[in-house]
DNA sequence: ATAAAAAGAATGAGGCTTCATTCATTTTAT
DNA sequence: ATAAAATGAATGAAGCCTCATTCTTTTTAT
């Protein structure tokens, strides 16, 4: 065997390479990942050729894969590294709130501010990662799914302290909470006009407000 | 010159060929479409050669080419049709609605009904769709466009006839309603858990119409 | 009505390009 | 001096699209 350009199939899927321990090689790990992120929100992930994310990075072609087994995998990892940010972020933020309604407040307009404020991540977060194949939901779907569990628990915490009403199905609260605010982003990272999506945040939380508070 | 594999460019970007006149050309132009369909469905929009349509269509490769100028556009072509008969649909359904929550009501019912019944629909608008290249998210601007539209014009009419919280911003208000069945949807889709999403529709609607109704 | 001619539609092999990945060589660090 | 890291040119699989040719339908002429 050689080449490997077709779909991988599934037993022969490279094992991740994973985050390096030494920080020399942390560092320019997180050097490509960043380098990627610019490159696949610039020119979307496929038609961004592994050599113009290198370039970016300011690395040969080679040096990618000493850090990662495909160009998939330097996806997965981009997305990784900036949920799992979020997610700590957003778990720090919401440690001393007074209820579960104001968790969800702080994480809406986390999120929002975020991404508000960061084109690049809105635009490879919002459009660039769903253009993927299969194995690519696969490497996405454990932190995606730690994400949507917050979210989740935030509901489910509010309907026990009587904050949020209870006879709402918690899943479908979380899938309108995130639906919400992903559909405002999305929109504003594709939109032409030059807006700033920060000045939504507050229509945003009122119309969740009147979803679930009680 | 010869060929003109690379990207096309904007000058020279061809003209869409448009449904055909003729009966028997627009038979032809709908089986290419219905095998798009069904062919990009299954092996998503990157990863399945025209020679994959052409097949489900009972046609030779070349032949895509007499009724489409490019691959994309045969993608951009089944969104049309597909959005364009949903649109129609709901126009006539709501026609003699009580009022404007009730036509809001009508769509996402008949949406998700819609979608859920047809896993191959679905997972062609939530997922390949969105593997679009920017060309394409030109191409679908249109109808899509007019989908968004009336969702927020049901939300503008509820609020004149004030079964909506007129505080509320209608063009947030559409994207809450859209991004929540686009969210309930898309995770069906992508879900190797085999339910019924239409099971979900009026936990949908409950969680909406606290969300909007006055 | 029938045959010949013209027009039009369909075919599908293959040219040409792109780009993910490899690996022989060079550079750097210890 | 040796090993580890980095380089980047070379590879070759993949697939979009073209076009010379064939097949089908329509028109025209007798």
């Amino acid at each position: 065997m050689h080449f490997m350009r077709t779909r991988l199939q599934k037993e022969d899927y490279p094992e991740p390479k994973g985050i390096p321990d030494d920080p020399r090689k942390r560092a320019k790990y997180l050097a490509i990942v960043e380098a990627a992120l610019a490159a696949f929100s610039e020119y979307g992930y496929h038609d961004c050729p592994v050599s113009k994310i290198a370039r970016k990075a300011n690395v040969a072609d080679g040096t990618i894969y000493l850090y990662f087994s495909n160009k998939e995998e330097v996806l997965i990892s981009v997305f990784q590294e900036k949920v799992n940010r979020l997610i700590v972020d957003i778990e720090r933020l919401t440690k001393d709130c007074a209820n579960a309604w104001e968790k969800i407040d702080v994480l809406v307009r986390y999120h929002m501010t975020a991404l508000g404020n960061d084109r690049v991540l809105a635009n490879f977060l919002q459009i660039q990662l769903r253009q993927s194949s299969s194995n690519i939901r696969i490497g996405i779907a454990a932190p995606l799914k730690r994400f949507y569990g917050l979210i989740e628990g935030f509901v489910l915490e509010g309907q026990q302290e009587g904050v949020i009403d209870s006879v709402i199905n918690a899943n479908i609260a979380r899938k309108l909470i995130f639906g919400c605010f992903d559909e405002v982003i999305s929109c504003w990272v594709l939109s032409r006009r030059q807006y700033d999506v920060t000045e939504r945040i507050d229509d945003v939380i009122y119309i969740l407000r009147r979803a679930l508070v009680v």
